[in-house]
DNA sequence: CCCCTGACATCGT
DNA sequence: GACGATGCCAGGG
């Protein structure tokens, strides 16, 4: 067993880091995973603290309605790696229909 | 301690 | 389906 428990932002981390490639998951959905009902503003600030080295796919997390919250340049550079990933996009938004992660 | 803000979600109109 | 209001949680001033 671990000698300390991981931390709420752990937890984020991890289940982030368990986004399949070509799939897409809500802050909301995340928030539940990680066992944090409730917390999807958490997770986007969570998010939002990451290095910009960071290899975690955070450009898998997107909102309720399948679109970019990441504002500016960046949500830009989101959308273009989601769509390199082969993400299906309806307009500016994914299509979750198609491309939701579901475990 | 109060107030505001943010990579959100949900409901009513 | 767009919009505004409300709820929610954590930080920062």
């Amino acid at each position: 067993m671990p000698t300390t428990d991981p931390t709420p932002e752990q937890r984020i981390w991890q289940v982030v880091a368990e986004i399949p490639p070509g799939t897409v998951a809500s802050y909301g959905q995340v928030a539940e995973l990680a066992g944090l009902p409730g917390g999807a503003r958490r997770v986007g600030r969570c998010l939002s603290r990451l290095p910009a080295e960071t290899r975690l796919p955070w450009h898998r997390v997107v909102n309720a309605t399948g679109g970019i919250s990441l504002p500016g340049e960046a949500g830009h550079r989101q959308r273009q790696r989601l769509i390199d990933e082969g993400i299906a996009f309806e307009g500016d938004r994914v299509a979750l229909d198609r491309c939701r992660w579901s475990v």
